[in-house]
DNA sequence: GAGTGGTCTAGACCACTAT
DNA sequence: TAGTGGTCTAGACCACTCT
């Protein structure tokens, strides 16, 4: 079989090759998980020369689309990263693992986007949302506080799911009930002093600095599905990054 | 000429060559700025594949090490980030530039190490080490306030330069006088409430949240030169980030 | 024009994983 | 044992930079 590239044809073959995979996968004809074909079988597919093909290959593993198994195959990576997002925050269990922290919604509703939220969503002020509050709970201490928004159009049927049922990991469900698959996300940081609501939450004091997150969480398209703003105690947040 | 690769046999071709220019720089054979030897150089050198020697030179610059440019070659970075490091808060003058706040040094004394210091800059408890308070200031604002401790040994000729000659960056003066060159660096963030000394330096509230960045800087070879806890406002504070 | 890195080919052989 | 990715070779041609 012959396939050609599309795209401009001025770009080096394996970035074109490149970008076809990532539509590939963008556009949900690969999901997460699933197994790329392999180098021999794009060789064949594309008509070009293994090294090609490889060096196309390479491009989306350092992208993080893609990883390799060495006699394996290569596959889409499963971006399932909910639990690792507040990796800022200390949530180790007293046996000193890494612990998923449990998820209490508190309140769910459907709610006309603010237009703060509109804009991050990139949807119409006024348009509905699904607007929920939940805390977040590590040994039954109370370690985030978040406020979240969904376009109601696409999540329409998470309203039907009883918050009962809705498990400690919220993007697993989005992707179960909705189809709505988080691939990315972009967050902000930066702290506050804690005002009466949040304190209550997380039982400090009034005042006591707080750190808080605010995040897009995007599919692999880069559509906006999910904003949400975080809070939790600055003497637990602990950030730690590498510079060259 | 034939020049024959160290370390372990077992690991791959571009792996070592890759290892083998790494120490160059690191032990200082190349310095930041130089130019590597040419593709060609380096397959005459080592005796290999010009493709192998690309792979290496790939992995120095994924790493960061290197940068190449087409038609001219490769090169040694400058790791020039003390304007870069302080990215996380707003250093804007009204126009909207970039600007490399001024540097003020408030205090310069040689001091026993407190144990906290000497364990981050791993040197004895007690050894000699130059202690300086310093602030950073904006637009005649101050925007962070600064204490760094650097191991006496290898700064001494730092302390007869008279202050007044030290610039707004202390890295290029490190490399300068001491020939110490600051390569990369840990940070750790946190967040606190400001105590009376803080919020007197940055002119805000005792209590105001602040946030506080750790430092510790390192040479090439990964020998701890310099280590700095810095805190500034938190309502200056913007820190983005992108998530896969 | 000489030298540099960037792309691409067409193979070979090896190491790992599945069955 | 068949299929996969990982390493390595030896070339070709192209695009860019410098002088």
């Amino acid at each position: 079989m012959q396939s050609n590239l599309h795209g401009d044809e001025r770009l080096p073959i394996y970035q074109r090759l490149a970008d076809a995979l990532r539509s590939d996968v963008t556009e949900g004809r690969l999901r997460p998980g699933d197994r790329v074909a392999s180098e021999n079988e794009l060789v064949g597919k594309y008509q070009m020369a293994a090294g090609t093909v490889r060096k196309a290959l390479d491009v989306l593993v350092t992208e993080g689309l893609l990883e390799r198994f060495h006699g394996r195959g290569t596959f889409v990576r499963s971006p399932s990263f909910d639990a690792s997002l507040y990796r800022f925050f200390r949530f180790r269990a007293a046996d000193g693992n890494e612990a998923i922290p449990e998820g209490r919604i508190l309140r769910r509703e459907v709610e006309l986007a603010p237009s703060f939220v509109a804009r991050k969503l990139g949807i119409p002020e006024g348009s509905p949302t699904i607007s929920m509050s939940r805390l977040r709970v590590s040994e039954s201490t109370p370690v985030l506080a978040e406020e979240i928004w969904l376009p109601f159009g696409r999540f329409e049927k998470f309203m039907d799911l009883p918050i009962g049922d809705v498990g400690d990991l919220l993007y697993p469900v989005y992707d179960a009930i909705c189809g709505q698959l988080v691939a990315k996300a972009d967050e902000a940081l930066t702290a506050e002093s804690s005002n009466r609501e949040t304190a209550r939450l997380l039982r400090i004091e009034p005042g006591t600095p707080v750190m808080v997150i605010d995040r897009l969480a995007k599919d692999f398209g880069g559509v906006p599905l999910e904003w949400r703003r975080s809070r939790g105690r600055a003497d637990q947040f602990h950030y730690k990054t590498e510079i060259r």
